[in-house]
DNA sequence: GTCTATAACGAGATAGAC
DNA sequence: GTCTATCTCGTTATAGAC
């Protein structure tokens, strides 16, 4: 697909990506919600009609953006979790989290346009839903695979939410119990929490030293769902 | 202070009322970083070199919207935590996050300025800290009122984390481990994720009924800050 | 077929003269 | 406070180069 064809498709790949990361300069700078296209175009030295050739309009440049980003925390997340693919369970689980973290740290724009307010007057497409799940699926498959059948201790769970949580059950993991597939979910979301809270400056003259506090949070999290510091 | 003091000064106080609420439709049309004290201006029939008779720029609007919402909040928290009084420290809890999560709910524009993405070249100064903490400040209440000095069930601190969880613990609950200083302060982070997560569209395809699984959820993490089932 | 450039639209913001 | 001239924006139609 990505082959080389020939150089005008080479020069369309060049060109896409350089219209992306003049938007994502732009991003950094002003925010989703005031990304233009004519002045991406005007930055790169186009004329703005000759952007709709790439991007057929300002929102699917937007969304290109999106799942960009969705793709690089994904790929960091799967990355870790290879890495430590032979340690154990609590650890691969903090290693991913603080694999996340640290992308977030590194990208906080690209965060802030996933993981932050909506854009104003945007509507994510169905292209965003499958890379937007990538980090989950990294955390699910770490919880599966240190999954014994064991009972662990888990939450009863009340009886309002055991519709919920055979639905979330059978969609995303079931081959683990209910009650676990939710406490899954919930980690994932407090996960984001942290790393929020983190870069849009509520632990300002709160928490000083962020390494530490993260890592411990996450491995709190990590037994949470489940995962036992002995192994 | 506000007393009245006379036609002059009510006026003064409607007209920065119907300024700010004006300010808050278009926050929810456009968001913040487009917010205009000229369309603000237009919008109320009055000229925009007006607007600055009562705020002095519009990072000092924003100011303003932003110390509201916090406000409101905060006051929507500390509401439930004294309706729920009565009740166990845990029931207790998990009233505040729910309060929390409806007040969201129902403002999910004034959610996304104060816990979402930064807005663009706007920095909060010192008088958003105040208000900013006072939904923490009602979840150490309740945990501070259950805390028995009994030792709960908390995991161990990493040495990298004890200075900084002296530190945290110093300056936030002085009476309490630092160990569960550490927990109150991650918990309060985890449940603006949770709640992050439902207003931004994470969970979308996800969580269908999102009541009984946040309730659920958030009494978790009352658990995790050492508020026990049996009261 | 693939691309870029010109020109234009309707809408909105902005700066300055008055 | 008002008015106006001049900017911005997303988007489209069209014409011509490769």
């Amino acid at each position: 697909m990505t082959t080389v064809r020939g150089a005008r498709a080479r020069a369309r790949i060049e060109i896409t990506a350089a219209i992306k990361d003049e938007a994502r300069t732009q991003l950094a700078a002003e925010g989703a919600a005031k990304l233009s296209l004519r002045a991406v175009a005007r930055e790169l030295g186009m004329v703005s009609s000759a952007l709709y050739r790439y991007f057929p309009s300002r929102d699917d440049l937007l969304t290109a953006l999106i799942v960009d980003a969705y793709d690089a925390v994904g790929a960091a997340a799967e990355r870790a979790s290879a890495e430590a693919e032979a340690e154990r369970p609590l650890d691969r689980w903090t290693a991913v989290c603080r694999a996340v973290r640290a992308w977030a740290l590194a990208h906080p724009h690209e965060y802030a346009l996933i993981y932050g307010s909506p854009v104003p007057g945007y509507t994510a497409p169905q292209d965003t839903i499958a890379p937007a799940a990538r980090v989950g699926l990294v955390l699910i498959d770490i919880v599966r695979g240190a999954h014994t059948g064991e009972g662990v201790a888990l939450p009863p769970l009340p009886d309002a939410l055991s519709p919920e949580a055979e639905r979330i059950s059978t969609d995303l993991v079931p081959d683990l119990p209910p009650a676990l597939a939710v406490a899954l979910v919930a980690a994932w979301a407090q996960l984001f929490g942290l790393v929020s809270f983190e870069l849009f400056g509520q632990f300002q003259r709160v928490v000083e030293d962020r390494d530490p506090f993260f890592t411990a949070a996450a491995r709190r999290l990590g037994q949470d769902v489940g995962l036992l510091p002995g192994g």
